[in-house]
DNA sequence: TACGTATATGCGAATTACCGTATATTTTAA
DNA sequence: TTAAAATATACGGTAATTCGCATATACGTA
């Protein structure tokens, strides 16, 4: 199970914690619109994902080609008030209002249609 | 001004988020009754302290041979939500509620008097 | 002034974190 | 089966973090 110390460490980097909001904006994020939305390259996002499933904050699923990270469902519930609370504020400020803006006008960008677990 | 990825990282050390957790409790502390009630050493509770101050989450006020550390009073709003959050769940768990209780029973723990700013 | 208490900080060592690049793996489609 | 796209990871380098210990500084009191 998660801790506090994890949970707090893993949204102190600006790239986690970009990918975070946008998984709490959207509920379902694949690898390469975060890469898009942050600018980023994909390894770099890769990476910090896998950290965070590591930690137990997000859960990924596969869908075709594309994975899909979503909060983890078995996350305490004051972690997700803490990034309820986090998102509502942070959603409005740079870097994560562009972020969301690129995310919208995405080309190419994939439709989720399975995986619905 | 403090931003969200220095805020996360400053409660991304244990010791830190159990000082914080004091701090939000009981609204001002010292060092000596923040090294009694965590049983850390002194350097290490200062050094800590002094991070936090550096990065404009705590602020300090010396009174006496003491110096008490309380929450920076610009906090943004949702910071303060968040400490607060994470309090009220964090404070009914180790090592959270032992550290409370260590302080309530430490022996000639100093009496704070002055310094109401 | 001299001493004891509280606090801050300098220092070096060990650990951890983050990055870019290159490459491996998985899936879809031709 | 071959190619292309999406994703994951190994590798090496650099920077940041954390620590214990020693010591410096500040304050109160004798």
């Amino acid at each position: 199970m998660i801790n506090a110390p994890r949970f707090f460490q893993a949204l102190a980097d600006t790239t986690r914690l970009r990918c975070l909001m946008l998984i709490v904006t959207e509920g379902h994020v694949c690898v390469c619109e975060m890469a898009y939305a942050l600018g980023e390259i994909q390894p770099k996002i890769s990476r910090h994902l896998a950290a965070m499933r590591a930690t137990g904050l997000v859960l990924d699923c596969r869908e075709g080609q594309w994975m899909y990270y979503r909060l983890h469902p078995d996350l305490p519930a004051w972690m997700g008030d803490v990034l309820t609370t986090c998102n509502r504020t942070l959603a409005n400020q740079l870097p994560f209002s562009s972020d969301r803006a690129a995310l919208a006008v995405m080309p190419n960008r994939p439709k989720r249609q399975v995986c619905q677990i």
